[in-house]
DNA sequence: TACTCTATGTATAACCG
DNA sequence: TCGGTTATACATAGAGT
């Protein structure tokens, strides 16, 4: 049933066999999935699993909800962020950054020449800046742990 | 060295003894790290594991790095959202929301009476909306989903 | 509280159909 | 490429220190 040099025991590298790196992914898949499984029912504890495969395709397991357990990821890991130094994010799902940027700079100018920015345009004495910034998950993440923090201030 | 009722198979179930259920815990968190790194290794998979003790303390893995696991991860998996009417998400790290929201509108009403709305605040021909929405991970995602699909097209 | 030990249960690599 | 088998390696629960 078995070869003369069946030790079963794999080396920790990359497998070279495509087919048996396929067949391997799919067992320490579910392998790792039960795991978590295991891990969740005995300790009550919040676990999220999610990987990709050779091919690119993806798998997950998640308790409680992939939201509730990314929002407490990202809240005790804030995403270090040096790019966006203005703090105001805008994301319009049809329009070019670039594009928006270009209208809010022409509204702005339009307001300072209207005199209009300082009456209805500030925020605690302080101009409201407005600049459109990529919205990355990143970008987003920073000031959604803001809001967050503001939020258990109240 | 052992005793009489030791049969190691355990009950999938809450467990009740607090101190056993720490060790536990500890144990099986170390060994989904275990096999998500192998897994890792074997098959060249990309793996991010996150799990919260019962006393609320957070351990991840991750392989390659957290965000571009959580933005493929996002891509293939874009967040339902029934929130988001409006095109446009805004936040601001100083501001309340509602006040935020009370400006906007302002200043829309203020851009309507000066004409100038048309002029410079339009894209593709529909008026540019501006409305706060809580800036959850939900909705970032959505956006940032939308704004991947965009970025593909060029 | 945190290690160490170890008997036992579990995961799985190679093989087979 | 799949699902099933099995020998072996690995994980781990409970006990001891």
């Amino acid at each position: 049933m078995r070869g003369p040099n069946d030790h079963r025991r794999v080396q920790m590298e990359r497998m070279q066999n495509k087919s048996n790196l396929q067949v391997t992914f799919s067992k320490r898949r579910d392998g790792v999935f039960e795991k978590a499984t295991e891990l969740s029912t005995l300790c009550g504890a919040d676990v999220f699993v999610v990987d990709f495969s050779p091919r690119n395709k993806q798998y997950s397991f998640r308790n409680p909800s992939v939201e509730s357990i990314m929002n407490r990821f990202l809240e005790i890991n804030p995403p270090t962020n040096t790019d966006v130094a203005n703090p105001v994010i805008i994301a319009h799902q049809n329009a070019n950054i670039d594009e928006i940027n270009v209208n809010l700079n022409r509204l702005e100018i339009s307001l300072e020449k209207g005199k209009n920015m300082d009456k209805h345009f500030t925020h605690q004495g302080k101009n409201l800046q407005l600049k459109l910034v990529p919205l990355t998950l990143k970008n987003c993440a920073r000031s959604w742990k803001l809001q967050m923090k503001k939020f258990k201030e109240y």
